[in-house]
RNA sequence: GGCCGGUUGGUGAAAUGGUUAACACACACGCCUUUCACGCGUGCAUUCACGGGUUCAAAUCCCGUACCGGUCACCA
């Protein structure tokens, strides 16, 4: 018997060979220096905001070199997959500017001579060239129980010798032929390992282009290839899909970077040419109970998810601005340069990239967000808003849409000048910012009540000219009849007058909004207009009686 | 524990052997101002994890130590 009617027997339904599969995906017909690039989640129906960064960063890679952005599905943990998975993956990123040239486009459907992007549907093309290695006896099948398997690690810490099948511990590798065909027609289902021919005591060289070059041990064990249940390892679909799919470049996250002499080796054995690698650094964040940094993570930190950004209505445009800042040293600088381009108009180098991760800083986050939002025009913020509330906040997204040109003119406060207010960091801070402009949200619990309303009443009665560019000039010379004058004047003799303009400023303030601060009185009072106004006032003096 | 990587202020970081270690965020104070926010200004690392070495000269090169991180699955 040979390595041949192994093959057969262990993959009997496999009639393709590797060949076929080179001329089905031929080279990509692209510039040289164009950058083929994927982003390769698992459909679990998370996404981290690394994978978000990685994707990012691959996308922006792929498009500065008129390469190829594409998508594939890594689905082949069947217990991890979750079923809308993909329309939820493609969605999410969609919303943060992310988009692929190809790949799937919803749950059924994808784009694209590569595919199929989804790993389970491509499980043939995955055992062919396992049936290849085998047939080469570059791979075997391996019986070991999970138990098994257990005990020779235990054996193996205990001794301290290097944990994993390789070597001596490989069992099944020296089965013969025939032993193993023998247990296949029991009826046994084997795992197929690669036949590593590393050795531990050389090293490699492995260049990574944010880190340079990285020494490790070849590797020596025998990984699984295809699991039992005929679903190729990630190592082993990343070679067949990436040399398929011709990737030019591995853009990932640090976690991988210790497989990489696995994937190297795997990509030599395969007869495959080695595309580049880029891994990219952890986002960190310091651990409150150990004080150390680690990982941002899914089960204790919101932040990790990209779902928190979108139920606090987080500018997504402001999310992409600071992970480029993460991703690129050289990036703010460029964008306070070029304060009119887009984010994707930056060309990204893999050599401003950082090697170390970066600590996860809302605080800085929350300052971008201000900052974008300060440039949008009231309009631009109306229709973010009132998307956000559609989705979080029914009952103010009635009151907020009933009249379009009414909270535009409010979102306008202080916004149209060459120092817009930075007070609105996301969607969902702008209730708080502007609940008071609308009758039925205004019900204020005043602690102050002894304001004089009645001078306010003459003021807006008297007083108080909306048309007038000097109001801050007429307020003041109107305050002066209730003894309120300028700052200067009151500082100088406190004592013979009533109060300053500032006071008189604040108690109308106070009566009008419930607030002690607030954007721009003067706006304020406009856009609420006279009738309202008075009605406030009124109300206030009938409050401050019953009390 | 093995292997690999990282270490510049509270945070992100620049600097690639040669003046007082950029810049941004945060923080503090001041100015401006009807409040707040904005804006403007000032301050915030006597020093680049630590120890040694090379050099006229080191955050930058070399060696060692410490600490932190990642990884060691039929998960990706």
């Amino acid at each position: 018997m040979t390595n041949k009617d192994l093959a057969d027997l262990l993959f009997p339904n496999i009639n393709k060979t590797i060949e076929d599969y080179e001329t089905i995906y031929p080279k990509r017909n692209l510039d040289t220096d164009a950058i083929v690039t994927r982003y390769a989640p698992s459909p679990t129906g998370f996404i981290h905001i690394g994978a978000l960064l990685a994707a990012f960063v691959g996308g922006a890679f792929s498009r500065q070199t008129n390469g190829v952005f594409y998508l594939r599905i890594e689905d082949t943990d069947t217990k991890r997959t979750i079923d809308n998975g993909i329309s939820l993956i493609i969605n999410g990123l969609k919303e943060f500017g992310v988009t692929f040239d190809e790949g799937p486009i919803d749950d059924n459907n994808s784009v694209g001579n590569y595919g199929p992007y989804i790993q389970s549907e491509r499980k043939e093309i995955y055992q062919t060239y396992a049936k290849h290695l085998v047939e080469l006896g570059l791979a075997y099948p391996c019986f070991c129980s999970e138990e098994e398997i257990e005990n020779i690690r235990n054996i193996q810490a205990h001794r301290k010798a290097r944990i994993g099948y390789y070597g001596e511990w490989a069992k099944c590798r020296s089965l013969s032929i025939e032993e193993a065909c023998e247990k296949i027609k029991k009826g046994e289902k084997p795992v197929i390992r690669l036949r590593s021919n590393g050795d531990y005591d050389n090293k490699i060289i492995c260049h990574d282009e944010i880190r340079g070059e990285v020494a490790f041990p070849e590797n020596d064990l025998d990984i699984v290839i295809i699991k039992s249940d005929g679903l190729p390892t990630y190592h082993f679909a990343h070679a067949i899909d990436d040399h398929l799919m011709r990737s030019t470049h591995i853009i990932r996250g640090d976690e991988w970077l210790s497989s990489l002499p696995i994937h190297l080796q795997l990509f030599d054995m395969l007869g495959f040419e080695r595309p580049k690698y880029a891994h990219i650094s952890p986002l960190s964040k310091i651990d409150e109970e150990t004080g150390n940094m680690r990982k941002l993570s899914k089960r204790k930190d919101p932040e990790a998810a990209m779902s928190y950004y979108h139920e606090l209505g987080i500018p997504y445009e402001a999310v992409v601005i600071y992970l480029a800042t993460i991703a690129s040293s050289d990036f703010e600088e460029w964008m306070m340069q070029n304060p009119d381009k887009s984010v994707n108009d930056f060309k990204f180098d893999f050599s401003r990239m950082s090697k170390s991760g970066a600590l996860f800083d809302l605080d800085k986050l929350n300052n971008i967000c201000k900052n974008y939002i300060s440039t949008l025009t009231a309009k631009e913020l109306y229709d973010k808003v009132k998307t956000y509330l559609l989705e979080y906040d029914e009952d103010f997204y009635k009151i907020f849409t009933e009249d379009e040109e009414y909270s535009c003119s409010v979102l306008n406060i202080e916004r149209n000048s060459k120092k817009p207010r930075k007070d609105i960091g996301k969607y969902s801070d702008v209730y708080e910012n502007v609940y008071y402009m609308y009758d039925s949200l205004f019900e204020p619990k005043y602690e102050n009540l002894s304001l004089n309303a009645d001078m306010y009443i003459d003021y807006i009665e008297n007083g108080f000219n909306v048309e007038t560019e000097n109001w801050f000039n007429d307020i003041s010379e109107f305050a002066r009849k209730y003894n309120y004058v300028s700052m200067k004047e009151y500082k100088n003799n406190p004592l013979e007058y009533t109060g300053n303009i500032s006071e008189f400023c604040e108690g109308l303030r106070y009566i009008v909004t419930g607030k002690t601060q607030t954007p721009s009185l003067q706006e304020i009072l406009t856009i609420l207009g006279k009738e309202r106004v008075l009605k406030r006032l009124n109300n206030y003096k009938d409050i401050s009686k019953r009390s």
